[in-house]
DNA sequence: TATGAATGAGTTTTCATTCAT
DNA sequence: CATGAATGAAAACTCATTCAT
């Protein structure tokens, strides 16, 4: 009696389990050798599912990466945020945020591979309505936080597209090369020299404010 | 006689105006719908050729892609290094080579996709040799032109992966999101503002040396 | 229970036959048009099958036409080794052998063909080992059974790439002829005439012993 | 005035040899890769001929594969009707063609492969005619030689196929084995060998005349 | 739920042949 | 006569997806 009551329990935990297993072989996959390239015989193999298992719990090739960018992509934006709710300052928030995105990158090379190289990927618009909403929210509780900061003068004032870019360039960009083996400073001393230049780059200056004419076009 | 001694000319023009030609649908192509996406029927079709004619200049899709890769390179550093040039002072170089940046991608938006996109693509092993000269050749001449500064006390001392980042990150990050098309700053704006930000960040600092210790490591 | 038990078992009869009819059809487009002159859209057509279908039980032509190779020359060394069996005296081993072979090449006039025109067949490559390790057996099994006649002196000596050429060397020359309908001779016929003949040439001779010095040399 | 009258001589005669050279960069790459296999990329690239010299001199690569056999098969049967007018007596006679058989096999080893691998090709239809023309004149030559050798009572009376199949077969079989360097004995001791082995099968039977039933019902 | 055989449209690639120079 | 760019039909092979068991 109990078993049979149990049973369904059991399934559903080993159906997750197997579902995960699928998961983690897409992404190990997609990263290696790209959306396209893959293939689900791949995917099958490294899943060590068979290629109905697959379909039974994802539509197609493209809804499996979909869920796996969604997936991947919640992850980041809440570790962001949780960082980003831990500093009061403007200084240590530039700083840590830079440091986050090189250990989050660290942490999950995978990830940060497979949301970096798809951004583009035909597969996004499966999942576009569930991106937008990550990102409406993400922008929205960041940037109440970004506006605590210019409210005490903490920080210069930025369009959107340029503070991510000034803030998240460098790290980005050295993340990059640091996942293609092309780096040779430590992923430690990055974190430190690119914090310090973003906040030399984002604090506010006592003499020049060159960014007003730019803000008040881009509105 | 003469007409004898122009008919390879001719052909060799042809020849080649028919290669650029592929080339560019190739281009078009690839940076449209990425290289596993994009098929030769899709290049045949834009380019007004046949299959049997592409096949004729190249020898697999790969190597086309290939060959794009390399000459997109090449333009890129050419114009950089043409840039790089004709600053004698860190600052104007620094705030000229971030907006060359962005003007480059303005104005070579296929080239750049491409290049972005396909950093890590499969065929890039194709011109594995290729790609290793031009960037040792570009990295000599370049790096000669930043010790020039160094030598100065023009700029802060930084290992080639970190300047890369600070200098061309915020750009890079930018001019990403605005070719997809998701930026509301205008890239003349954007030029100005990341040259200066890039230039805070990279000045000499009057108190602070934060990155001596990263450098010292990171040798 | 029964049922799940069976299932498997089902499937795995289901898929045989048509690998068998794969291999069947196969057979017969490689004879009738060549390895390379066969396409799989013909062997598809023939074995009703699905390309994929194709694909799915071999990875490509060559290891189909391998597969083919592998099997064909089993069976004709299986048959030959079954007759060498029924014979304790070497006359009857010889005439029999002759006539087994063109009774063999009678009844499978594909296997015939195929094994005689691709002996030399890129794709023979792909089935190096197995091939190897059938001849091996082959000449050890019969090797064994010659010996046995020299001993008694009921035949001449010889090494063995002779020793075939006269047994059957005149029973394949003639075979080819007839399975290329150019032949008028009777099959039953040719095989009395060849194997009378094929005996007189390995018989023991009163006077001479031509071979000597050929065999010495030969070692 | 004497240079013009020249020059198509000349011509002629340059154009003669790299006829030539085609054909022998032909033949050589149809016995090593097939007729199907080889291209005629391979074969331009071997003639150092362009594409469209092959096709100034043969109408197709079928036609070209059909003048090869033509020349090969005319060789062979002019070396063997003059092997064979050297002889007035069946014993030499018949030692001898086993042994010109090989030695020509071993002087033309090429065209050798190609004559025996490519018997039932597609090609061989294009030539059909002059083949037919060929056979016919080279048995009704050879026919009338042994009909000597029979008047006079030195060789057992057999129908064409298998005279030939006695007499060739083993020098075939082992030739085939020989250009495929599956042979240990030396070509010279197998020709010997081959040679008495064939006149003991053929020479005339003290008792027993077992060929005459099959004779009679081959007509 | 799990399995894997079957499907066939779609892809890359090959290659004999043509033809302008 | 020689050249080689151009052609396109046809080939081998791939792979997401379906479905009977």
């Amino acid at each position: 009696m109990s078993s049979r009551a149990v049973a369904p329990r059991r399934r559903q935990l080993r159906s997750d389990s197997r579902k995960r297993e699928i998961l983690q072989a897409a992404l190990h996959c997609f990263t290696t050798i790209g959306f396209a390239g893959a293939t689900l015989a791949d995917i099958r193999v490294r899943a060590k599912a068979s290629i109905g298992s697959i379909y039974h719990h994802f539509c197609s090739k493209e809804q499996l990466a979909a869920a796996l960018y969604v997936e991947g992509l919640r992850n980041y934006q809440q570790s962001f945020l949780a960082e980003l709710d831990r500093h009061r300052k403007a200084r240590g928030a530039v700083r840590s945020l830079v440091r986050h995105h090189l250990c989050w990158v660290r942490d999950n090379p995978d990830w940060s591979r497979f949301l970096y190289e798809h951004r583009q990927s035909e597969f996004v618009a499966a999942a576009e309505g569930a991106i937008r909403d990550l990102n409406e929210g993400f922008y929205r509780a960041s940037g109440a936080r970004w506006q605590g900061f210019l409210d005490c003068g903490e920080m210069i004032e930025l369009p959107r597209d340029l503070l991510i870019a000034i803030l998240l360039g460098p790290a980005q960009e050295f993340a990059r090369n640091w996942l293609a083996g092309r780096t040779r400073t430590e992923l430690e001393d990055a974190a430190y020299v690119l914090g310090e230049s973003a906040w030399r780059a984002l604090r506010p200056q006592s003499r020049v404010r060159p960014t007003r004419r730019a803000v008040a076009r881009s509105r």
